[in-house]
DNA sequence: CGTCTGCTTGATGAGGCTCAAGATCAGTGG
DNA sequence: CCACTGATCTTGAGCCTCATCAAGCAGACG
């Protein structure tokens, strides 16, 4: 898991736009943070929640082949980006482990719309937690509850419960709890969800 | 699009597992019908749905990479499978249609577990029509209740309720309809989902 | 014929959606 | 500095959809 230089490395803020839907863009790999990816709705344009990537994922590989994005990507959290493919390793293994790497990651995220509200935020969050060997102590940066609630289709109501309950349960601090604008920052006392083996 | 001769086509039954998770297999482009995949749960190794792959899709492209199925691969109708990747075109370009394809099926599957129950099993019949042209009375053989039920994230009551109200409505018409074993077939008033572009 | 599997339908209750009100915080303009 | 606005989050009350449990039916199969 060579990590390469940060020079080209692109930085962006909580809520910032990557690129829009139909418009043109180009492919990156997710380099630390989340990333949402919308479809726009057939009928009223309506942004509808359609991928997640994380850490290791990349975003608008269809640019390479079609010049275009299908969805439209939007930070959930500070996230750093860096150009994809890299020039190092051979095109098609590199094209496959992305192939692989993106079956995976739906899978994770169709799983994060079944069963009781409080385990699916538990489980987005664990998502969203980097994994740092194991440690299960992270710090993380909270996604808006309208995000979580759009991603996990449940409502933001909903969410801002499960959130309370989970940290009743004492799985989750809050470390300067924000309302209002802002990130919402906690600690997590969940092992990470492993986004990649 | 050029259909490949089938001399290399394989069929499957309704039901008939095309590999097993975590196990050896090769990688297959879906001709008709539909295929369910499931990973195991970590704890009781129960199966849970992951994802679906629909004509045009592929499946088990890991196995290039790594020799070994994430996915547990089952028919959920009749289906043919051709070998994959054929043997037209740069691998780069296959590979990378493939990618994008993927994520647009993973946000079609991620889209089928929201909103109202009797709209999810529109969207999920409206998936498994095949494109006929613009033709709306397609002929289609549905996936068993519980299939169906594991893909919406719903229970096989509701989805045999949801049946119900679609016939009700008179988008859906039953021909031959069958309980005990055998395949559910149905005539399907909706258009296609056009699953891919 | 009995059994098994898969589908249908009914009754009931719980979990989550909806609507509503209030709290907290950033930014703005006076 | 402070009111004001707008955005985000929290919490409560009530209702509705859907999960659950249960019973029964239809066809396949031995």
């Amino acid at each position: 898991m060579a990590i390469l230089p940060l020079s080209d490395a692109r930085p962006l803020d909580a809520g910032e736009r990557l690129h829009e839907a139909h418009a043109p863009g180009s492919a990156w790999r997710v380099v630390s943070g989340a990333v949402r990816l919308d479809t726009l709705d057939e009928e009223d344009g309506e942004p509808v929640f359609a991928g997640l990537a994380v850490p290791g994922d990349i975003v608008g590989a269809e640019t390479l082949l079609l010049g275009q994005c299908h969805f439209r990507a939007t930070a959930l959290t500070p996230t750093v980006l860096t150009p994809w493919p890299g020039t190092v390793g051979s095109p098609s293994a590199s094209l496959l482990g992305a192939l692989a790497r993106t079956e995976q990651r739906a899978a994770k995220v169709v799983a994060l719309r079944a069963g009781q509200a409080i385990e699916r935020v538990k489980r987005l969050i664990q998502l969203l937690v980097p994994e740092n060997g194991g440690e299960s102590l992270a710090h993380i940066v909270l996604p808006p509850l309208r995000d979580m609630a759009d991603i996990t289709a449940l409502t933001i109501e909903t969410v801002s419960r499960s959130l309370s309950g989970l940290r009743r349960q004492g799985v989750l601090e809050s470390t300067g709890q924000r309302r209002g604008r802002g990130q919402k920052s906690c600690r997590c006392l969940m092992p990470s969800a492993t986004p990649m083996a």
